[in-house]
DNA sequence: ATTAGTGTACCGTCCGGACGGTACTGTCAA
DNA sequence: TTGACAGTACCGTCCGGACGGTACACTAAT
């Protein structure tokens, strides 16, 4: 462990890029819940993973709830700046978001491999930090309700939690260019939607 | 405990009922991964909760893994037999098995409180458990993509796959009156295409 | 009918090991 | 000097699971 460290410590100089130490936890904690399993995350792996000792990694996360929410947190504003959901926004207009949620998916899809692990870890130890995805699952249908054709927007958005969760377990079965051909599908009725408002023309 | 024990004992005549332990067993563990969580889901709870020894519950089940992979086992044989799939019966109709799947989410779904937090508790400890559940869905798309509308009833798995995703997390924010609905919907845009099958009318 | 034997279902204890977390002492660049 | 770690040593807890024992039912030979 000593040479490893000392490698990383001559070839990273000091702390240039060593702002981004939370980050790198962080990605460090994914990767070892996705390689050993997400009830196997330990912190002695992930401070090993990280490169930094464990009494380092206790600076940055003085507990493992801690690690843990900041897991949950990113991953979930990950998912909302992608969908373009500020925070606290306005309520939006319901189509708006559908069609946001339905091309999220496949901006943001270029996940970094083991994410869904790191999740799950965070999940199973601590249920109560579904707290802020229920809040944020809540708020987002209750836009889509709103919307004309409400139907169609909670399709869209029960079609991407599908998609997600596939993904989370690691068995979609779907090949990306069949997702996006979905996706395609749904938000192409969503735009019509938004353009006929008033017209009864669209089909149900 | 001694005296649970002979509670017990004198209360269910020695084996009278005591051929469906491996069930109780199995629902004691759900009931306490849905108390404790996921990650800490021990034999020695499960054993108090079944009302046995540890000594005993590791009589059905000689290890944790062994547990756990029957919980899946058991969670994925509900799912199947709810949406009418025989374990290897031959390939069906992709409309007709995505009609079963719609309709299985609201038939199957008086689910045992916590049954979620159980399956979650072994994908995380095992995540090779998932295996047969990747070995599921591939079997169901490869029909569904056959399906005429192959578009419609993929849309269908996923919604399902979401609402289901949403109640595992435990964090659905529709009603079960809107759920129906949303199901209902698809179902009879799917049952529509089973009866016109070469008539152009249906529009996309 | 008694005895002995076999199998099943379960009890209760024990142990090695891992893990989370604490505490404290360096170190080293800014 | 101080912030940001490194490194080490350790404690208490908990967990899986191996093990040996027990109580009972059933069968089969005597």
């Amino acid at each position: 462990m000593h040479e490893i460290t000392s490698e990383k410590r001559t070839a990273s100089r000091g702390k240039g890029e060593r702002k981004n130490a939370r980050q790198r936890i962080l990605d460090a904690a994914l990767a070892v819940a996705h390689d050993v399993g997400p009830a196997h995350l330990s912190l002695d792996a992930v401070a090993e993973r990280a490169g930094i000792s464990k009494g380092g990694l206790l600076y940055h996360f003085p507990t493992k709830q801690a690690l843990l929410q900041a897991i949950v947190e990113s991953h979930l504003a990950a998912i909302e700046t992608a969908a373009g959901i500020s925070a606290e926004a306005p309520p939006q207009d319901g189509n708006a978001i559908a069609i946001g949620l339905l091309r999220s998916y496949c901006t943001a899809s270029p996940r970094k491999a083991g994410g869904a692990q790191g999740f799950l870890a965070a999940i199973a130890e601590t249920p109560s930090l579904l707290d802020p995805i229920r809040a944020h699952n809540v708020r987002i249908v209750d836009c889509l309700r709103k919307a004309p054709e409400a139907d169609l927007a909670l399709i869209s958005f029960l079609v991407v939690e599908g998609m997600r969760s596939l993904e989370l377990f690691d068995s979609n079965p779907l090949s990306r260019g069949e997702c996006e051909s979905i996706l395609m599908r749904l938000k192409d009725r969503l735009e019509a939607n938004g353009l006929e408002r008033a017209a009864g023309t669209i089909p149900s």
